[in-house]
DNA sequence: TGGTTCAATTGGTTCAGATTGGTTCGTCAA
DNA sequence: TTGACGAACCAATCTGAACCAATTGAACCA
């Protein structure tokens, strides 16, 4: 069952993940014909409707009779949901390439409310001394500090190397690496930068931000 | 039946959320006729129509025969008071964050065919000098660059920016300020994005795409 | 001044023809 | 025989244009 008889299916799918990349197709974004895509990839439109058919079952596309085929929001959130080979190294890498910034950014804009939340998170890391536990708040505490920006694209993103983190590789790694006094030392980072955002201090932010971040990557990947 | 939004409803809230935000637009404003609307947006009167009954239904306007279609209070209410979709504000705020970065570690790991890939999108975007032309090939730029990080993630990340840049308000509003003389400047500049990236210059990569981001986004939003 | 008329404008409606996904069927190669 | 291919056809939908009815406002006249 490896022939290539599934190369209008695969066409159909890379035209697909381009066109959601490149941002020509989005959510509701109509795809060509039947007609035309027999044109298009020189196929018989049999293929083309097997294919189709397929993308539907999957739930990638809609089909409407007299109107045409249409892309579902499952077809981008496949392209932008994080690849499943995304290595903690990778992960970090944009972590400490985003997550400075997004505090500095917090630290000027958020509101009271904002940083309310940031606090609770804060104290509940406090009080969960197991690895589940301060592993949830850890997650919220950042996310609430990304949701201060109220840059919903921003938030968009930070969702995507979250996404990343819920991996089975960074959960194992996390807890071989995890123990109490290294939780202990991450809560005092986490008051470091929040004190930072409470401070509307957007340099010491980042750099506590930055701080903790490295401290996090050496200790998964190992000092470099 | 779950029909997602059509593109004319689409363009039709941003026409009214723009123009409630810039002040042409205020509650009892008059809209352009159905006949006016379907030459703005090219699109068949049937199509206006519906999106009108959608928004006449959501309470957003009011219609009246001989007389014309009118904006109602709740459509103030609904700019001010919802979620901020993503502007292209955040947008460039976003891409100001993260592509300079891409662009210094791409200088750092790309592969000669990832740079053949990038130069081919530059050849492209110089012998096209039309905005639909140009805008495609400087996407997929910006994109080559990204790609040539071999960071997934990154790559991911990216395409979620790429994705809210083919909102209809961004759409809209590179076109309002595209011109021949700025797209010449923007193919300089990426030029110098470039070349830096060949001379593996991962700080004159930075340097370069934020320049080049920096001019865009003065462009687009108005100096600040 | 006040009223009437009438053409232009505007949202609402209808309908024939084009478009589009779905189906059937004859042909042909493996 | 089996399966794919292509053409014709079907039914749902969209499109464009003409037409309808409500409204407006300017022209006109007593």
């Amino acid at each position: 069952m490896v022939c290539r008889m599934q190369t209008v299916e695969q066409a159909l799918r890379t035209l697909v993940t381009e066109g959601t990349q490149d941002g020509s197709l989005r959510p509701g974004s109509k795809l060509p014909t039947e007609r035309a895509l027999v044109a298009q990839l020189a196929a018989p439109r049999s293929a083309v409707r097997r294919a189709l058919e397929v993308l539907e079952r999957d739930g990638v596309v809609i089909r409407h009779v007299g109107r045409g085929t249409f892309l579902t929001d499952v077809a981008v959130a496949q392209v932008d949901g994080a690849p499943a080979d995304t290595s903690p190294a990778e992960i970090m890498q944009v972590r400490l390439l985003l997550e400075p910034q997004v505090a500095a950014q917090a630290a000027r804009v958020a509101t009271q409310a904002d940083l309310d939340r940031v606090v609770e998170c804060l104290a509940g890391g406090a009080v969960s001394d197991d690895f589940e536990g301060f592993e949830s708040w850890d997650a919220k505490l950042h996310r609430a500090i990304a949701k201060a920006t109220h840059n919903g694209l921003l938030m968009n993103m930070f969702d995507v190397v979250n996404t990343a983190r819920a991996l089975p590789v960074w959960g194992s790694l996390k807890r071989r690496v995890s123990t109490p006094e290294r939780r202990r030392c991450y809560h005092d980072e986490h008051t470091a930068i929040v004190d930072a955002l409470r401070d509307r201090d957007p340099d010491g932010a980042a750099y506590a931000m930055r701080h903790h971040l490295e401290h996090v990557s050496d200790n998964l990947l190992g000092r470099h």
